[in-house]
DNA sequence: GGAAACATTCAAAGCGCTTTCAAACCGGCG
DNA sequence: CGCCGGTTTGAAAGCGCTTTGAATGTTTCC
């Protein structure tokens, strides 16, 4: 069924039924409801690619998807395009993926952009300076940016307050007393890693610990990873007594190495780890359960595909766009107090 | 830059232009070069929609991405998606995901089919009889389903053998003397879960020996869901010796209970976990390694891909379409034979 | 030399929608 | 009665591309 037909059964011209369906003022109460009424009866849609073209809109927001390994290695993806969608599905506005090599990331932006497949893009894991945020910029494709570049140009984004979450736990781990804290992050070129280390040592700092470098480690947040480092702090003498992790995916590493070594978690160690609030790893449900950072990725989404809308549909100005949330801590049982000497 | 300017650039016709940008033989050599030529230097793109609008391909295919929880509660479905976008990078096909809450799905496919948004779509998850295979063929619109339906209806699917990898696991720990064996199994409502299940008791009954229903258990694949059956199945008197694990993160979970009722796997209860090759789930670096059956999900989402272009641009029949992966059995440390009673 | 065959190009129609601009119709008013 | 403002509808012009059908040269072959 096209607009044609409807509007041949309806007796009427294609304006008055498209006019209709898209809810503008100038139409007769009695022809709008039969206009709907019919549209219902024969199930009618219009063609998305024919509108776009007229409207140039495309109702579409686009990601661009590096398909290499290590880069989506994490379900904090999925969690944010549940996020993202749950705000979209409202609006009926797609998310397309463009998939891509990590070499050809920006070639794939201009892709999209010069081809108006979308309205706008998100543009994740940021880095300090993100030549991405200046050819969107350049193109002049609306885009929010989840994390934080230091690229100079203005843009919209929206971030946890990374800093904040590590620097408080951190202090909490000092008031119990602990000095020895490692840190087991994220890769340091992913800004958030940079600033949860910041955070350690400003807190540390704060209390006049001096940091131990040898205790500060990095790399892809995996179980394997969290096993890795766990092991080898563990190994140094004197070994620490607690430890901060980036994800609740290291912190199971981090976990099997403790109970290796023949570690209590909670009484001989404590451990924070980040939690970005998904589904299948839930701190509640470890043992003992996990003190966490916690802040919900897939809130996250929801946020960023409201901005976005703000952005495309409500023309606001990106560069009014800064969003910090706090992290909330959750103290549960893997923390404890420091173990004497 | 729109194709018209270009031609006028070129002092050629648009209907020229478009026939050397799209690869039309009945082009002089020598125009098609300067027509390249130009298009690379103003950096010229078609605009997406009034392409499809004018050929009615829309160079896309869709999936519902179902916004509750507990549908993609896991990193499988990422690993898809990564495989999905290395086959259709290469065409420079799109994935649109059209975000729809559990009870809308089937109406989101519907307004993906008539809305002409996609040239086709990928089912995961089927149940046993799953309606939208019967509505997706009835919009005539070209779907592959990932997993396998007993809908009656002829239809392109691709799957794992399920059965054959767990009655061949089984087998495995057969032979190792293993007599109480416990399956951990994802939501039968999920065909490939029975399947699993089938398979074990086929291996049982091919030995002769009894299935023991309490040892039988299921639910959503976390680490959290492992963890408890584990532990209740540890409970029992005379406890398994064996389990057979339908996801590498629930094997997590019961890795905690094995060691929380102080056993150790491998000697005192082995282990045999299904491994979808997730990038931050390596059996490799646990600790014991795990045994498992194996099939890599990214290498069916390519697949799926792959078969998907065949479907829309080389007219392949759907129903055409049955491929049955065989599933590697890799034994590594976690499984051992049966510890005498 | 002219017809036939081929190679190459182009004008214009059409994809299905939105939107501009004009027209039709209405009751009310001077 | 003619005109006016307001309400409602419609014809037609795009949006930027592909593709049909025709036209223009260019060779080739009797």
């Amino acid at each position: 069924m096209r607009l044609k037909e409807l509007a041949l059964h309806l007796g009427l011209s294609q304006t008055t039924v498209s006019r209709a369906l898209n809810g503008y003022p100038e139409v007769n109460a009695e022809t709008r409801r039969r206009v709907l009424d019919a549209a219902r009866h024969y199930d009618y849609r219009p063609n998305a690619s024919a509108r776009r073209l007229a409207t140039g809109r495309s109702n579409a927001i686009g990601i661009v998807l590096p398909t290499d390994r290590n880069m989506l290695l994490d379900p904090h993806y999925v969690e944010f395009q549940a996020g993202l969608g749950e705000r979209l599905m409202k609006d009926e506005i797609d998310i397309v993926l463009s998939p891509s090599r990590a070499g050809d990331e920006l070639a794939t932006y201009r892709r999209m952009a010069i081809s108006s497949r979308v309205d706008a893009v998100i543009l994740s894991s940021p880095t300090f300076n993100d030549p991405r945020i200046a050819l969107l910029t350049e193109l002049g494709l609306p885009f929010v940016v989840h994390g934080r570049s230091e690229c100079p140009i203005p843009h919209a984004w929206l971030d946890i307050d990374n800093e904040g979450a590590f620097r408080h736990a951190t202090k909490h781990l000092l008031d119990l007393g602990h000095r020895r804290i490692g840190l087991i992050n994220g890769e340091t070129r992913q800004t958030f890693a940079v600033d949860r280390e910041r955070g350690l040592r400003q807190a540390l700092a704060d209390h006049g610990v001096a940091v131990n470098e040898s205790l500060i480690a990095e790399g892809i947040m995996t179980d394997e990873t969290g096993y890795r480092i766990t092991a080898r702090f563990l190994a140094q003498s004197p070994r620490p007594t607690a430890l901060l992790v980036s994800s609740m995916m290291m912190s199971l590493g981090a976990l099997r190495a403790i109970r290796s070594a023949g570690l209590e978690l909670g009484r001989d160690i404590s451990m924070i780890a980040h939690d970005d609030v998904i589904p299948f790893l839930n701190p509640d449900a470890m043992v003992p359960t996990m003190s966490t950072t916690r802040s919900s990725i897939r809130a996250a989404g929801t946020r960023v595909a409201e901005l976005l809308m703000e952005i495309i549909a409500e023309g606001r100005a990106p560069t009014s766009i800064h969003e910090l949330w706090p992290v909330d801590l959750v103290v549960r049982a893997s923390t404890g107090p420091a173990p004497r000497d």
